[in-house]
DNA sequence: ACTTTTCATTCCGTTTTTCGGAATGCGTGA
DNA sequence: TCACGCATTCCGAAAAACGGAATGAAAAGT
């Protein structure tokens, strides 16, 4: 990956990284470069972009093109994108509701308690952000949906941790660092199962500046009809505006959503509850 | 060419072939699979749906899952698409290459009346302005592409509703907070469902006032050669211009345009159809 | 008209990934 | 407690991706 001087392309590279484990991630991501374009493009200013060598590209993009998915201009060297992939995009917007629905609830909670509000999952050892919505204010924390923080330091990974069997709860600590994100994390195990029993009496759980410093969070879950439940419902904010005091006046807001999330989520296993609407 | 997809395991379901000649190009077809499903899945139906052996989904949808393109939610048994993919399908709709003639239709539709237009999806529980042309006249409303509107006073917003199943439709409005930006504005869900039901007679919807005061908006729905459509055609304009009955007199330029618009949807699959920008 | 430059495309041995039947794990309901 | 349904892991054979080098093809320069 020596980059020899006599070449000098063009402007200032744009290093977009094209990561990926696999193969068809990296063809993943390549379609990701493709959608964030408004213009046609050539193999050449793509490899330039992406760094990906010339072959490897033009493989690539004749899959993609033999799949419907891109198309050429004309017999022309441009590549745009096809049918098909306009048709998935809309498919999936069309028929994300649950998404919507779940979206909808997170904003009048937003809405209601005036910070910043998430929906998490476990995914794997870590707990993601399925979606966020931010409070107006001016002063916030800037994390999004799709972004991952460890279990044992987050509101919401505590609930799940404090929602396993114990032997489920020990295979997955097992192999986990607990790292110190800020001098409040819990950093030993002991500890951590103490803070999990009252998690578990609670019902709730607190991240008190323990993976970003001034970051206070309170989570609740969102029980599952059938079976253990895999999402939570946070509200953060600045130690500034909220203290552990006033997180808990948000409780009352909190369950209120999460009874309206748990009606959606019924909907899910349950798709002959279409009776009202006339 | 060889058949690689031997697999015709004729179970008591409906057969949805995955075709593809490339491991890339068969999670691709998954995944178009996964789009055009209304609720969660498990692993198991869609292995039945599919035909595809239970272990290889297994991967496939753990390396989607791991890549953020999909999520599992509720037990941990149901997936559902992700964050990732969501975006990938927003910014391939906004950035689209068709983008360059429906502008073109767009702007000869603003030609013609005079008013600001706009291209619109639904996202999730929301519409999205895909592209807009502004009148030349000096008094108009800013509203730029890529923004977003409620689904329950945008004209837009009550097309795509009734173009929807009830059963979709309610889900999205059940725990939507059908928030007042005007006085006119529907907030009461069984008046909504009233004007939908006009909305489906006539073919068209008017926004009367009901997002912004002072803004009157008409739409019409493009329609898809196949499947539900994700598209609509709008011209918006201050009341002061342009009254609910003048609103009327738009509809042939509207219909123009969304024929017009239909054909570059279809130009894709026909190649000899050069009717597109006039 | 001919040469040079610039891309796009093909070749092909090596490396990585996928495939899926069989075996195992895990939670639920008898 | 056991059995059952489903999710998950194993692993060797098969397939696909990889990318440096070589080869076209067409535009740009002379």
């Amino acid at each position: 990956m020596i980059d020899p001087m006599k070449n000098v392309p063009n402007l200032a590279q744009a290093p977009v990284e094209i990561n990926g484990d696999t193969p068809t991630l990296r063809l993943f991501a390549l379609l990701e470069v493709v959608a964030s374009k408004d213009q046609f493009f050539s193999l050449q200013s793509l490899a330039e972009e992406t760094g990906i060598p010339k072959p490897t590209l033009h493989r690539m993009l004749q899959q993609l093109e033999n799949a419907g998915l891109l198309e050429r201009s004309g017999d022309s060297r441009q590549y745009g994108t096809g049918v098909r992939l306009r048709k998935l995009a809309e498919n999936l917007l069309l028929n994300d509701s649950f998404h919507g629905a779940r979206h909808g609830v997170l904003r009048s909670l937003v809405n209601e308690v005036g910070e910043s509000c998430n929906l998490t999952a476990l995914s794997g050892s870590e707990v993601m952000y399925l979606d966020r919505v931010e409070t107006p204010a001016p002063l916030r924390f800037y994390l999004h949906s799709g972004s991952r923080v460890p279990v044992h330091c987050s509101a919401s990974g505590k609930l799940f941790l404090a929602s396993m069997a114990p032997a489920q709860r020990q295979r997955l600590l097992a192999h986990a660092t607990l790292e110190a994100f800020t001098p409040k994390t819990l950093t030993n195990l002991d500890a951590l199962e103490e803070e999990i029993k009252q998690v578990k009496r609670q019902g709730f759980a607190l991240d008190n500046e323990e993976f970003l410093p001034g970051l206070l969070c309170i989570a609740v879950m969102v029980p599952s009809a059938s079976g253990r439940s895999n999402l939570c419902v946070a509200v953060q904010a600045p130690i500034m505006r909220l203290t552990p005091e006033k997180a808990l006046g948000l409780l009352p807001a909190l369950h209120r959503a999460v009874d309206a999330l748990s009606h959606i989520e019924s909907e899910a296993t349950d798709p002959f509850d279409d009776s009202a609407v006339a």
